[in-house]
DNA sequence: GCCAACGTTGGC
DNA sequence: GCCAACGTTGGC
């Protein structure tokens, strides 16, 4: 069982948006990183509880709870010429890029902030606030997740 | 294989 | 809108 954090821009795919999708499922499709890519292919479980973030907003934090009910499979918006993440070097017999399926578990009831995320000194090691990090999706330790799940 | 140029991410 | 950080691309 594993911890995660992944990230979206809520004028893109929000929490909200996440939980009025058939079965409250989405495929987290258009991940063009090999760091993230190897993560969903190698590590992702189902089963595993991702903390749902809100990048590129007015106020950048976690907002709720995903889990993956589907383990890596082929990101088939990369073979698609129309898609805005189309990527001409991946085809369906080798495909470049993998994506995981997930489901709404829950909002919270308020966000957790960056802000308030980078005040904490036992958070000091999570990626998502060391300098520079640009991942969209990482690792959350066991003992970082319940630390800021008792935030809320 | 090096590295400059360029594109993207994402906080502010 | 700005810009720092970083990944990718492509010339050599």
């Amino acid at each position: 069982m594993h911890y995660w954090l992944m990230k979206s821009e809520p004028d893109t795919f929000s929490i909200d948006d996440l939980q009025v999708r058939p079965n409250q499922t989405e495929h987290w499709d258009g991940v063009r990183n090999y760091q993230a890519r190897n993560m969903m292919r190698d590590e992702m479980k189902l089963g595993d509880l991702v903390f749902f973030y809100h990048s590129n907003c007015d106020e950048p934090g976690i907002v709720g709870i995903a889990k993956v009910v589907k383990e890596g499979y082929p990101d088939f918006t990369a073979f698609d010429p129309d898609d805005k993440h189309f990527d001409p070097k991946s085809n369906a017999d080798k495909p470049t890029w993998i994506m995981v399926d997930v489901q709404f578990v829950k909002k919270l009831s308020r966000t957790i902030s960056l802000k308030e995320l980078k005040l904490k000194t036992e958070l000091a090691d999570l990626a998502l606030i060391r300098r520079g990090n640009r991942l969209s999706i990482m690792p959350v330790t066991e003992a970082q997740w319940q630390f800021i799940l008792a935030l809320e």
